[in-house]
DNA sequence: AATCTGTATATTTTCGAAGATTGTTGTTGT
DNA sequence: ACAACAACAATCTTCGAAAATATACAGATT
Protein backbone atom coordinates (compact mmCIF):
# COMPACT_ATOMS: atom_id res chain seq x y z
CA UNK A 1 0.00 0.00 0.00
CA UNK A 2 1.49 3.19 -0.65
CA UNK A 3 1.86 6.20 1.54
CA UNK A 4 -0.96 8.10 -0.47
CA UNK A 5 -3.34 5.31 0.73
CA UNK A 6 -2.30 5.19 4.15
CA UNK A 7 -2.93 8.98 4.23
CA UNK A 8 -6.38 8.70 2.81
CA UNK A 9 -7.22 6.14 5.12
CA UNK A 10 -6.05 7.68 7.86
CA UNK A 11 -7.19 10.82 7.32
CA UNK A 12 -10.70 9.90 6.34
CA UNK A 13 -10.57 7.69 9.50
CA UNK A 14 -9.80 10.67 11.77
CA UNK A 15 -12.35 12.96 10.36
CA UNK A 16 -15.20 10.51 10.19
CA UNK A 17 -14.42 9.65 13.83
CA UNK A 18 -14.13 13.61 14.74
CA UNK A 19 -10.42 13.51 15.80
CA UNK A 20 -10.46 16.46 13.82
CA UNK A 21 -12.86 19.44 14.47
CA UNK A 22 -15.36 20.30 11.98
CA UNK A 23 -14.10 23.46 10.28
CA UNK A 24 -10.63 23.32 11.75
CA UNK A 25 -7.68 24.03 9.57
CA UNK A 26 -6.04 20.89 7.87
CA UNK A 27 -2.00 22.01 7.74
CA UNK A 28 0.39 20.38 6.09
CA UNK A 29 2.87 20.49 8.39
CA UNK A 30 0.88 19.52 11.12
CA UNK A 31 -0.18 16.65 9.25
CA UNK A 32 2.98 15.27 7.71
CA UNK A 33 4.03 15.10 10.97
CA UNK A 34 1.54 13.22 12.57
CA UNK A 35 1.32 10.60 9.76
CA UNK A 36 4.98 10.72 9.54
CA UNK A 37 5.33 11.49 5.88
CA UNK A 38 5.87 14.22 3.24
CA UNK A 39 3.63 16.28 1.70
CA UNK A 40 3.11 14.71 -1.68
CA UNK A 41 0.88 11.56 -0.59
CA UNK A 42 -1.50 13.99 1.84
CA UNK A 43 -2.00 16.27 -0.83
CA UNK A 44 -2.78 13.64 -3.04
CA UNK A 45 -5.38 12.11 -0.14
CA UNK A 46 -6.74 15.87 0.75
CA UNK A 47 -7.33 16.17 -3.04
CA UNK A 48 -9.40 12.90 -3.07
CA UNK A 49 -11.44 13.79 0.10
CA UNK A 50 -12.00 16.98 -1.12
CA UNK A 51 -13.66 15.75 -3.82
CA UNK A 52 -15.77 13.33 -1.69
CA UNK A 53 -17.07 16.53 0.51
CA UNK A 54 -14.89 15.77 3.97
CA UNK A 55 -12.62 18.29 3.60
CA UNK A 56 -12.80 21.66 2.01
CA UNK A 57 -10.24 23.59 0.09
CA UNK A 58 -9.36 27.06 -1.01
CA UNK A 59 -7.50 28.24 -3.81
CA UNK A 60 -3.53 29.23 -2.13
CA UNK A 61 -5.05 28.88 1.81
CA UNK A 62 -5.20 25.34 2.07
CA UNK A 63 -7.60 22.66 3.53
CA UNK A 64 -10.16 21.86 6.18
CA UNK A 65 -11.85 20.04 7.52
CA UNK A 66 -15.73 20.09 5.51
CA UNK A 67 -18.04 21.92 8.76
CA UNK A 68 -20.90 20.32 10.05
CA UNK A 69 -24.56 22.48 9.74
CA UNK A 70 -28.21 20.65 10.27
CA UNK A 71 -28.76 21.87 6.62
CA UNK A 72 -26.09 19.67 4.86
CA UNK A 73 -27.61 16.34 7.57
CA UNK A 74 -31.01 16.77 6.38
CA UNK A 75 -30.35 17.36 2.63
CA UNK A 76 -27.61 14.20 3.23
CA UNK A 77 -30.39 12.03 5.09
CA UNK A 78 -33.45 13.00 2.09
CA UNK A 79 -30.93 11.90 -0.38
CA UNK A 80 -30.07 8.65 1.62
CA UNK A 81 -33.24 7.65 1.82
CA UNK A 82 -33.92 8.09 -1.44
CA UNK A 83 -31.14 5.86 -2.63
CA UNK A 84 -31.33 3.35 -0.14
CA UNK A 85 -35.12 3.14 -0.37
CA UNK A 86 -34.68 2.51 -4.41
CA UNK A 87 -31.56 0.06 -3.35
CA UNK A 88 -33.29 -1.92 -1.10
CA UNK A 89 -36.38 -2.40 -3.50
CA UNK A 90 -34.02 -3.75 -6.25
CA UNK A 91 -32.10 -6.05 -3.68
CA UNK A 92 -35.40 -7.42 -2.74
CA UNK A 93 -36.15 -8.26 -6.10
CA UNK A 94 -33.11 -9.41 -7.22
CA UNK A 95 -31.00 -10.56 -4.05
CA UNK A 96 -30.51 -14.92 -3.68
CA UNK A 97 -29.71 -17.00 -0.96
CA UNK A 98 -26.11 -15.52 -0.84
CA UNK A 99 -27.75 -11.96 -0.32
CA UNK A 100 -29.66 -13.32 2.25
CA UNK A 101 -27.33 -15.28 4.14
CA UNK A 102 -25.33 -12.16 3.96
CA UNK A 103 -28.35 -10.08 5.97
CA UNK A 104 -29.00 -13.18 8.34
CA UNK A 105 -25.33 -13.04 8.96
CA UNK A 106 -24.91 -8.82 9.51
CA UNK A 107 -27.96 -8.85 11.60
CA UNK A 108 -26.65 -11.92 14.04
CA UNK A 109 -22.89 -10.11 14.37
CA UNK A 110 -24.41 -6.59 15.23
CA UNK A 111 -26.71 -8.13 17.87
CA UNK A 112 -23.54 -10.06 19.35
CA UNK A 113 -21.98 -6.62 19.15
CA UNK A 114 -24.69 -4.66 20.84
CA UNK A 115 -25.48 -7.15 23.90
CA UNK A 116 -22.02 -6.71 24.63
CA UNK A 117 -22.52 -2.96 25.31
CA UNK A 118 -21.10 -1.36 27.92
CA UNK A 119 -17.26 -0.77 26.87
CA UNK A 120 -17.65 2.22 24.99
CA UNK A 121 -14.06 1.63 23.73
CA UNK A 122 -16.22 -0.91 21.06
CA UNK A 123 -18.37 1.87 20.34
CA UNK A 124 -16.49 2.22 17.07
CA UNK A 125 -16.80 -2.13 16.33
CA UNK A 126 -20.76 -1.07 16.76
CA UNK A 127 -20.84 1.33 14.14
CA UNK A 128 -18.90 -0.55 11.69
CA UNK A 129 -21.31 -3.14 12.10
CA UNK A 130 -24.33 -1.29 11.97
CA UNK A 131 -22.95 -0.15 8.58
CA UNK A 132 -22.61 -3.37 7.44
CA UNK A 133 -25.88 -4.82 8.07
CA UNK A 134 -27.55 -1.48 5.91
CA UNK A 135 -24.93 -2.74 3.47
CA UNK A 136 -25.60 -6.29 3.50
CA UNK A 137 -29.44 -5.27 2.69
CA UNK A 138 -28.10 -3.22 -0.51
CA UNK A 139 -26.12 -5.85 -1.40
CA UNK A 140 -28.17 -7.45 -3.68
CA UNK A 141 -29.02 -3.80 -5.80
CA UNK A 142 -26.94 -4.72 -8.94
CA UNK A 143 -26.14 -1.11 -9.04
CA UNK A 144 -22.63 -0.03 -8.20
CA UNK A 145 -23.54 3.74 -8.97
CA UNK A 146 -25.98 3.36 -5.90
CA UNK A 147 -24.03 1.43 -3.60
CA UNK A 148 -20.92 4.41 -3.96
CA UNK A 149 -23.16 6.98 -3.15
CA UNK A 150 -24.53 4.97 0.36
CA UNK A 151 -21.19 4.96 0.94
CA UNK A 152 -20.09 8.82 0.52
CA UNK A 153 -23.65 9.59 2.49
CA UNK A 154 -22.55 7.64 5.35
CA UNK A 155 -19.43 8.56 5.48
CA UNK A 156 -20.58 12.53 5.10
CA UNK A 157 -23.22 11.72 8.06
CA UNK A 158 -21.12 9.57 10.47
CA UNK A 159 -19.69 12.54 12.29
CA UNK A 160 -23.30 13.52 12.83
CA UNK A 161 -24.08 9.82 14.53
CA UNK A 162 -21.93 10.30 16.96
CA UNK A 163 -24.08 11.26 19.69
CA UNK A 164 -26.25 8.71 18.62
CA UNK A 165 -24.19 6.11 19.42
CA UNK A 166 -23.12 7.58 22.72
CA UNK A 167 -26.71 7.75 23.47
CA UNK A 168 -27.55 4.51 22.40
CA UNK A 169 -25.54 3.04 25.39
CA UNK A 170 -27.19 5.42 27.60
CA UNK A 171 -31.32 4.97 29.32
CA UNK A 172 -34.35 4.93 27.51
CA UNK A 173 -32.86 3.99 25.08
CA UNK A 174 -35.21 3.14 22.28
CA UNK A 175 -35.00 -0.93 21.09
CA UNK A 176 -32.95 -0.07 18.03
CA UNK A 177 -32.23 -3.85 17.86
CA UNK A 178 -35.63 -4.63 17.53
CA UNK A 179 -36.04 -2.41 14.84
CA UNK A 180 -33.18 -4.08 13.14
CA UNK A 181 -34.93 -7.48 13.56
CA UNK A 182 -38.08 -6.34 11.75
CA UNK A 183 -36.52 -4.68 9.00
CA UNK A 184 -34.14 -7.78 8.28
CA UNK A 185 -37.98 -9.52 8.58
CA UNK A 186 -39.18 -7.99 6.06
CA UNK A 187 -36.73 -8.12 3.64
CA UNK A 188 -36.04 -11.38 3.65
CA UNK A 189 -39.98 -12.02 2.96
CA UNK A 190 -39.81 -9.44 0.19
CA UNK A 191 -42.43 -7.73 1.45
CA UNK A 192 -41.64 -4.09 -0.11
CA UNK A 193 -44.97 -2.61 1.42
CA UNK A 194 -43.45 -3.20 5.03
CA UNK A 195 -39.41 -3.28 4.43
CA UNK A 196 -39.42 0.28 2.85
CA UNK A 197 -41.66 1.99 5.65
CA UNK A 198 -39.30 0.10 8.58
CA UNK A 199 -36.18 1.54 6.66
CA UNK A 200 -37.40 5.01 6.46
CA UNK A 201 -39.06 5.00 10.01
CA UNK A 202 -35.86 3.54 11.49
CA UNK A 203 -33.64 6.42 9.90
CA UNK A 204 -35.90 9.38 10.51
CA UNK A 205 -35.65 7.85 14.33
CA UNK A 206 -31.92 8.83 14.49
CA UNK A 207 -32.45 11.65 12.52
CA UNK A 208 -34.86 13.03 15.37
CA UNK A 209 -32.14 12.24 18.08
CA UNK A 210 -29.65 14.62 16.59
CA UNK A 211 -31.58 17.14 15.40
CA UNK A 212 -32.00 17.75 19.27
CA UNK A 213 -27.96 17.08 19.33
CA UNK A 214 -27.15 19.49 17.42
CA UNK A 215 -30.04 21.73 18.42
CA UNK A 216 -28.61 21.92 22.69
CA UNK A 217 -25.30 22.06 21.45
CA UNK A 218 -24.03 23.19 17.86
CA UNK A 219 -21.09 21.74 16.82
CA UNK A 220 -20.40 24.59 13.94
CA UNK A 221 -22.35 27.66 15.67
CA UNK A 222 -21.59 31.22 14.70
CA UNK A 223 -19.06 31.94 11.74
CA UNK A 224 -17.35 34.94 11.72
CA UNK A 225 -16.80 36.93 8.08
CA UNK A 226 -14.84 39.24 7.29
CA UNK A 227 -15.68 42.57 7.59
CA UNK B 1 -6.10 29.80 -10.48
CA UNK B 2 -3.34 27.08 -9.30
CA UNK B 3 -2.33 24.62 -11.94
CA UNK B 4 -3.80 21.66 -10.05
CA UNK B 5 -7.18 22.99 -10.85
CA UNK B 6 -5.81 23.71 -14.65
CA UNK B 7 -4.74 20.18 -14.93
CA UNK B 8 -8.39 18.71 -13.12
CA UNK B 9 -10.08 20.72 -15.27
CA UNK B 10 -8.08 19.93 -18.73
CA UNK B 11 -7.82 16.15 -17.64
CA UNK B 12 -11.89 16.18 -16.77
CA UNK B 13 -12.46 17.98 -20.37
CA UNK B 14 -10.59 15.85 -22.40
CA UNK B 15 -12.01 12.69 -20.63
CA UNK B 16 -15.52 13.58 -20.93
CA UNK B 17 -14.96 14.79 -24.17
CA UNK B 18 -13.45 11.64 -25.63
CA UNK B 19 -9.75 12.84 -26.33
CA UNK B 20 -8.50 9.98 -24.15
CA UNK B 21 -9.30 6.58 -25.36
CA UNK B 22 -11.15 4.54 -22.57
CA UNK B 23 -9.23 2.05 -20.95
CA UNK B 24 -5.70 3.79 -22.27
CA UNK B 25 -2.93 4.57 -19.64
CA UNK B 26 -2.47 7.91 -18.65
CA UNK B 27 1.10 8.26 -18.19
CA UNK B 28 2.34 11.09 -16.17
CA UNK B 29 5.19 11.65 -18.49
CA UNK B 30 2.84 12.13 -21.59
CA UNK B 31 0.64 14.11 -19.77
CA UNK B 32 2.95 16.17 -18.32
CA UNK B 33 4.27 17.15 -21.75
CA UNK B 34 0.48 18.08 -22.72
CA UNK B 35 -0.07 19.99 -20.49
CA UNK B 36 2.98 21.61 -19.72
CA UNK B 37 3.45 21.30 -15.87
CA UNK B 38 5.15 18.87 -13.67
CA UNK B 39 3.76 15.72 -11.82
CA UNK B 40 2.74 17.04 -8.25
CA UNK B 41 -0.37 18.83 -9.57
CA UNK B 42 -0.85 16.38 -12.59
CA UNK B 43 -1.15 13.44 -9.64
CA UNK B 44 -3.63 16.01 -7.55
CA UNK B 45 -5.66 15.92 -10.35
CA UNK B 46 -5.62 11.93 -11.19
CA UNK B 47 -6.54 11.33 -7.86
CA UNK B 48 -9.89 13.88 -8.00
CA UNK B 49 -10.27 12.49 -10.99
CA UNK B 50 -10.25 9.15 -9.64
CA UNK B 51 -12.54 9.76 -6.72
CA UNK B 52 -15.43 10.59 -9.83
CA UNK B 53 -15.05 7.40 -11.37
CA UNK B 54 -13.40 9.08 -14.24
CA UNK B 55 -10.23 7.31 -13.78
CA UNK B 56 -8.96 3.83 -12.81
CA UNK B 57 -5.79 3.27 -10.53
CA UNK B 58 -3.88 0.59 -9.49
CA UNK B 59 -1.13 0.94 -7.07
CA UNK B 60 1.83 1.56 -8.92
CA UNK B 61 0.92 1.15 -11.78
CA UNK B 62 -0.84 4.09 -12.27
CA UNK B 63 -4.01 5.67 -13.87
CA UNK B 64 -6.06 5.24 -16.68
CA UNK B 65 -9.47 6.68 -18.62
CA UNK B 66 -11.93 4.71 -17.08
CA UNK B 67 -13.56 1.92 -19.30
CA UNK B 68 -16.80 2.07 -21.06
CA UNK B 69 -19.27 -0.31 -20.79
CA UNK B 70 -22.85 -0.62 -21.48
CA UNK B 71 -23.53 -2.06 -17.70
CA UNK B 72 -22.16 0.76 -16.27
CA UNK B 73 -23.95 3.22 -18.70
CA UNK B 74 -27.43 1.35 -17.55
CA UNK B 75 -26.65 1.41 -13.74
CA UNK B 76 -25.77 5.33 -14.38
CA UNK B 77 -28.82 5.93 -16.41
CA UNK B 78 -30.90 3.98 -13.37
CA UNK B 79 -29.29 5.72 -10.81
CA UNK B 80 -29.85 9.51 -13.00
CA UNK B 81 -33.62 8.63 -12.98
CA UNK B 82 -33.88 8.41 -9.23
CA UNK B 83 -32.16 11.08 -8.58
CA UNK B 84 -33.21 13.57 -11.37
CA UNK B 85 -37.24 12.63 -10.58
CA UNK B 86 -36.88 13.58 -7.65
CA UNK B 87 -35.10 16.57 -7.51
CA UNK B 88 -37.44 17.31 -10.50
CA UNK B 89 -40.28 17.03 -8.29
CA UNK B 90 -38.86 18.98 -5.13
CA UNK B 91 -38.35 21.71 -7.54
CA UNK B 92 -41.87 21.63 -8.74
CA UNK B 93 -42.91 22.14 -5.55
CA UNK B 94 -40.12 24.73 -4.29
CA UNK B 95 -39.46 26.81 -7.54
CA UNK B 96 -40.09 30.48 -7.63
CA UNK B 97 -40.56 32.87 -10.14
CA UNK B 98 -36.30 32.97 -10.68
CA UNK B 99 -36.67 29.19 -10.93
CA UNK B 100 -39.14 29.38 -13.67
CA UNK B 101 -37.30 32.54 -15.40
CA UNK B 102 -34.33 29.87 -15.32
CA UNK B 103 -35.67 27.29 -17.12
CA UNK B 104 -37.18 29.38 -19.78
CA UNK B 105 -34.00 31.18 -20.46
CA UNK B 106 -32.28 28.08 -20.32
CA UNK B 107 -34.61 26.65 -22.76
CA UNK B 108 -34.78 29.69 -25.13
CA UNK B 109 -31.07 29.34 -25.29
CA UNK B 110 -30.79 25.56 -26.05
CA UNK B 111 -33.30 25.88 -29.07
CA UNK B 112 -31.20 28.87 -30.70
CA UNK B 113 -28.23 26.40 -30.66
CA UNK B 114 -30.33 23.27 -31.73
CA UNK B 115 -31.26 25.56 -34.89
CA UNK B 116 -28.36 26.13 -35.53
CA UNK B 117 -27.50 22.89 -36.31
CA UNK B 118 -24.87 21.96 -39.37
CA UNK B 119 -21.07 23.19 -37.94
CA UNK B 120 -19.71 20.23 -36.41
CA UNK B 121 -17.90 22.58 -33.88
CA UNK B 122 -20.42 24.04 -32.49
CA UNK B 123 -21.88 20.37 -30.96
CA UNK B 124 -20.34 20.83 -27.83
CA UNK B 125 -22.16 23.86 -27.09
CA UNK B 126 -25.23 22.26 -28.13
CA UNK B 127 -24.34 19.63 -25.48
CA UNK B 128 -23.20 22.25 -22.67
CA UNK B 129 -26.72 23.86 -23.01
CA UNK B 130 -28.67 20.36 -23.17
CA UNK B 131 -27.15 20.13 -19.63
CA UNK B 132 -27.51 23.44 -18.53
CA UNK B 133 -31.34 22.84 -19.20
CA UNK B 134 -31.71 19.97 -17.21
CA UNK B 135 -30.00 21.46 -14.40
CA UNK B 136 -32.20 24.32 -14.69
CA UNK B 137 -35.04 22.41 -14.13
CA UNK B 138 -33.52 20.71 -10.91
CA UNK B 139 -31.98 23.93 -10.09
CA UNK B 140 -35.00 24.82 -7.19
CA UNK B 141 -34.29 21.45 -5.39
CA UNK B 142 -32.80 22.73 -2.23
CA UNK B 143 -30.68 19.45 -2.26
CA UNK B 144 -26.52 20.18 -2.61
CA UNK B 145 -26.49 16.60 -2.41
CA UNK B 146 -29.02 15.46 -5.46
CA UNK B 147 -27.31 18.46 -7.40
CA UNK B 148 -23.88 17.02 -7.08
CA UNK B 149 -24.87 13.63 -8.20
CA UNK B 150 -26.10 15.17 -10.92
CA UNK B 151 -23.29 16.43 -12.03
CA UNK B 152 -20.95 13.32 -11.34
CA UNK B 153 -23.77 11.20 -13.35
CA UNK B 154 -23.59 13.79 -16.20
CA UNK B 155 -19.89 13.66 -16.48
CA UNK B 156 -19.87 9.76 -15.86
CA UNK B 157 -22.58 9.45 -18.82
CA UNK B 158 -21.01 11.79 -21.23
CA UNK B 159 -18.81 10.06 -22.82
CA UNK B 160 -21.65 7.94 -23.94
CA UNK B 161 -23.94 10.88 -25.42
CA UNK B 162 -21.21 11.53 -28.08
CA UNK B 163 -23.13 8.97 -30.39
CA UNK B 164 -26.31 10.46 -29.40
CA UNK B 165 -24.69 13.94 -30.10
CA UNK B 166 -23.52 13.17 -33.70
CA UNK B 167 -26.76 11.08 -34.45
CA UNK B 168 -28.90 14.55 -33.76
CA UNK B 169 -27.66 16.26 -36.41
CA UNK B 170 -28.13 13.08 -38.93
CA UNK B 171 -31.01 12.56 -40.82
CA UNK B 172 -34.20 10.42 -39.32
CA UNK B 173 -33.76 12.25 -36.36
CA UNK B 174 -36.67 12.38 -33.30
CA UNK B 175 -37.69 15.99 -32.12
CA UNK B 176 -35.76 16.75 -29.35
CA UNK B 177 -36.27 20.08 -29.12
CA UNK B 178 -40.76 19.66 -28.96
CA UNK B 179 -39.39 16.57 -26.15
CA UNK B 180 -37.84 19.80 -23.79
CA UNK B 181 -40.81 22.08 -25.06
CA UNK B 182 -43.10 19.69 -23.42
CA UNK B 183 -41.15 18.89 -20.26
CA UNK B 184 -40.22 22.72 -19.45
CA UNK B 185 -44.21 23.51 -19.92
CA UNK B 186 -45.05 20.76 -17.55
CA UNK B 187 -42.62 21.64 -14.92
CA UNK B 188 -43.54 25.03 -15.22
CA UNK B 189 -47.14 24.06 -14.82
CA UNK B 190 -46.33 22.10 -11.92
CA UNK B 191 -47.96 19.04 -13.23
CA UNK B 192 -46.06 16.15 -11.53
CA UNK B 193 -48.02 13.75 -13.20
CA UNK B 194 -46.75 14.80 -16.66
CA UNK B 195 -43.20 16.00 -15.98
CA UNK B 196 -41.61 12.45 -14.39
CA UNK B 197 -43.20 10.60 -17.06
CA UNK B 198 -41.66 12.68 -19.72
CA UNK B 199 -38.28 13.00 -18.32
CA UNK B 200 -38.20 9.24 -17.90
CA UNK B 201 -38.92 8.83 -21.59
CA UNK B 202 -36.80 11.48 -22.57
CA UNK B 203 -33.70 9.49 -21.05
CA UNK B 204 -34.76 6.52 -22.40
CA UNK B 205 -34.90 6.83 -25.57
CA UNK B 206 -31.74 8.96 -25.71
CA UNK B 207 -30.65 5.49 -23.73
CA UNK B 208 -32.11 3.31 -26.70
CA UNK B 209 -29.73 5.26 -28.94
CA UNK B 210 -26.98 4.47 -26.87
CA UNK B 211 -27.48 0.86 -26.68
CA UNK B 212 -27.87 0.66 -30.71
CA UNK B 213 -24.49 2.32 -31.07
CA UNK B 214 -22.84 0.72 -28.61
CA UNK B 215 -24.18 -2.71 -29.46
CA UNK B 216 -22.23 -2.27 -33.02
CA UNK B 217 -19.15 -0.81 -32.46
CA UNK B 218 -18.82 -1.55 -28.89
CA UNK B 219 -16.08 1.12 -27.25
CA UNK B 220 -14.49 -1.34 -25.09
CA UNK B 221 -14.75 -5.14 -26.36
CA UNK B 222 -12.80 -7.76 -25.21
CA UNK B 223 -10.21 -7.19 -22.47
CA UNK B 224 -7.26 -9.38 -21.87
CA UNK B 225 -6.73 -11.38 -19.19
CA UNK B 226 -3.23 -12.48 -18.49
CA UNK B 227 -2.85 -16.30 -18.64
C1' DA C 1 10.62 -25.34 -27.49
C1' DA C 2 9.41 -23.69 -23.13
C1' DT C 3 10.54 -21.90 -18.65
C1' DC C 4 13.22 -19.68 -15.44
C1' DT C 5 16.61 -15.95 -14.06
C1' DG C 6 18.99 -11.92 -14.02
C1' DT C 7 19.73 -7.41 -16.03
C1' DA C 8 18.18 -3.11 -18.08
C1' DT C 9 14.60 0.06 -18.89
C1' DA C 10 10.38 2.50 -17.95
C1' DT C 11 7.18 4.25 -14.69
C1' DT C 12 5.28 5.42 -10.49
C1' DT C 13 5.82 7.25 -5.93
C1' DT C 14 8.02 10.13 -2.51
C1' DC C 15 10.95 13.57 -0.64
C1' DG C 16 13.24 18.06 0.18
C1' DA C 17 13.91 22.48 -1.39
C1' DA C 18 12.63 26.55 -4.06
C1' DG C 19 8.95 29.68 -5.60
C1' DA C 20 4.68 32.19 -4.78
C1' DT C 21 1.02 34.00 -2.10
C1' DT C 22 -1.27 35.42 2.08
C1' DG C 23 -1.38 37.30 6.64
C1' DT C 24 1.10 39.73 10.38
C1' DT C 25 3.93 42.86 12.66
C1' DG C 26 6.34 46.97 13.18
C1' DT C 27 7.47 51.42 11.48
C1' DT C 28 6.65 55.91 9.65
C1' DG C 29 4.12 60.03 8.61
C1' DT C 30 0.12 62.89 9.31
C1' DA D 1 -4.27 57.87 17.68
C1' DC D 2 -4.80 56.19 13.03
C1' DA D 3 -3.80 54.96 8.16
C1' DA D 4 -0.42 53.59 4.81
C1' DC D 5 3.40 50.98 3.84
C1' DA D 6 7.34 47.90 4.14
C1' DA D 7 9.66 43.94 5.91
C1' DC D 8 8.84 39.49 7.98
C1' DA D 9 6.81 35.02 8.87
C1' DA D 10 3.81 31.30 7.89
C1' DT D 11 1.76 28.50 4.55
C1' DC D 12 0.53 26.59 0.30
C1' DT D 13 2.08 25.20 -4.29
C1' DT D 14 5.29 23.40 -7.61
C1' DC D 15 9.43 21.51 -9.34
C1' DG D 16 13.35 18.27 -10.05
C1' DA D 17 15.72 14.53 -8.41
C1' DA D 18 16.02 10.23 -5.85
C1' DA D 19 14.00 5.90 -4.25
C1' DA D 20 10.97 2.01 -5.08
C1' DT D 21 8.64 -0.88 -8.01
C1' DA D 22 6.97 -2.99 -12.23
C1' DT D 23 7.74 -4.30 -17.14
C1' DA D 24 10.53 -5.94 -21.03
C1' DC D 25 14.23 -8.32 -22.83
C1' DA D 26 18.07 -11.42 -23.37
C1' DG D 27 20.47 -15.46 -22.06
C1' DA D 28 20.79 -19.80 -19.60
C1' DT D 29 18.74 -24.15 -18.28
C1' DT D 30 15.69 -28.15 -18.51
Amino acid sequence: MTLAEKAYLGLRHDIVHGAFAPGSPLRLADLAERYGMGFSPLREALNRLGAERLVTSETLRGFRVAPLSLAEFEDALATRLLIEAEALRLSMIKGGDDWAAGVVAALYALQLQADRKGTGADLWELEARHHAFHLALLAACGSEWMLEIFERLHHATQRYRVPVLLASTGPGTRDIQAEHKALADAALARDEATALPLLRAHYLRSADTIRETLATAPAAPAKRRRA
